[in-house]
DNA sequence: GATAGTTTCATACAAATGTTTGAAATGCAA
DNA sequence: TTGCATTTCAAACATTTGTATGAAACTATC
């Protein structure tokens, strides 16, 4: 039986290192020095530098979609199968969000090395990230039974933006704290997933089936 | 006088390259043997292959802010000094998404590079890219003109918001197609300005002053 | 406690990369 | 042409990087 004590120690200090300095300067020899093993240590227990990278995304993204997941059914089953539509953004966008903000300080390793995934982007995980469509039909579906009178083109754009606004708010948030001057407070973790979802929620229910391009117009002509 | 054929051959070649194959996998050798010249004529002209791509990123950043101000203005002239908030968010976020959006085979080489620069994030450009700031204050300061009662925190959280969504669709176009199955015409680029300008509006006009936490326990509390 | 399989280790390898160098070429003014 | 500054060039440099190797150390089974 192998020990995984090694293999783990490499898991442990690679997502440290590549959660605080990023995937761009963090090489084999840092990692192992940080984990007290032998440089070829990973290449024997992972085979190569970007199938350790693939797998610490793999599981932390598992884990992310199950909470998801976990959060949404939650949501569904109180609703008698019909979430509302809220309750259904709330799942997709909340555990990122909660995960990746607050105070820089107190944000887990594994948050931060998933704020690296969406700031930075190696090939090694560009290739698995197709696999996260499956995922979002689920949320596709989910919207769908919450808001059965709108086209599927709608929900796909809700369900885009409502992610667009979670996971540039978790790329940007210094800037918008510097843009604002700390005015608006991005460790109000829960404050700011309200926002994004709300924000989401408007651009889903308002309007009807016409076209945005029609109510933008409208609103810009007179 | 510097003949400059050396020099903006290395530029144009770095850009193409750049556009194609993203940072990460384009070398000095790749870039000198596009263009034609000396490995060391980079070195010579720029100083180093950071200062190559911050020039590049420099150029291209002014171009996209100017005509994001040309457009403010000829919205707020138009409006004797105060456009309609539509229009503001449209001049900030029209200028990129007309650009990087659209049929692939025809988006330009800046603008491919432009989506480059918000996919990837190499040091030299996350530097410069603070300098941001100051560009986005103006419209912020526009924003305000425009909605005169709305808190600034409710503008700030606004901009952030309408550029989410247009940078994400720029970074993500590929999956929002592939998820909707093509149903979602992301070539259609007025048509996105409008959804992104509509939805950032909604957020920005609907509600009122109260937190947006009170509007979506409201929601999702009966 | 011998043996076979697993893991660790020091070291070497091979390739790639940005940068430097010093000479050759070029352009231009006197 | 001569002389001077700018530009180009081939070659080399100095690192850095991921990976491979083969022996040593370890572990568990018989």
């Amino acid at each position: 039986m192998p020990s995984d004590q090694t293999r783990s120690a490499i898991l442990a200090a690679a997502e440290r290192l590549y959660a605080d300095r990023g995937f761009g300067d963090v090489t084999l020899r840092d990692i192992v020095a940080a984990a007290n093993v032998n440089l070829a240590a990973v290449n024997y227990h992972f085979g190569s530098k970007d199938e350790l990278i693939a797998e610490l995304f793999v599981t932390r993204s598992l884990a992310l979609n199950k909470e998801r997941l976990r959060e949404l059914r939650e949501a569904e089953e109180a609703g008698n199968g019909r979430a509302d539509i809220s309750e259904v953004l709330r799942a997709l966008v909340g555990p990122t969000l909660r995960g990746c903000l607050g105070p820089a300080n107190q944000t887990s390793t594994p948050a931060r090395f998933m704020i690296r995934v969406n700031i930075e982007s190696v090939p090694a995980i560009r290739r698995i990230r197709n696999r996260e469509i499956d995922h979002l039909r689920k949320f596709v579906a989910a919207m769908r039974r919450s808001l059965p009178d709108r086209s599927d083109v709608e929900l796909y754009w809700g369900l885009h933006f409502a992610l667009a606004m979670a996971q540039q708010t978790v790329r940007d948030s210094e800037r918008l704290a510097k843009l604002s001057e700390g005015k608006c407070d991005v460790d109000d973790v829960e404050g700011v997933i309200a926002r994004v979802v709300d924000v989401a929620v408007m651009g889903l229910v308002a309007g009807g089936k016409e076209k945005p391009v029609a109510r933008s117009a409208a609103l810009t002509a007179k």
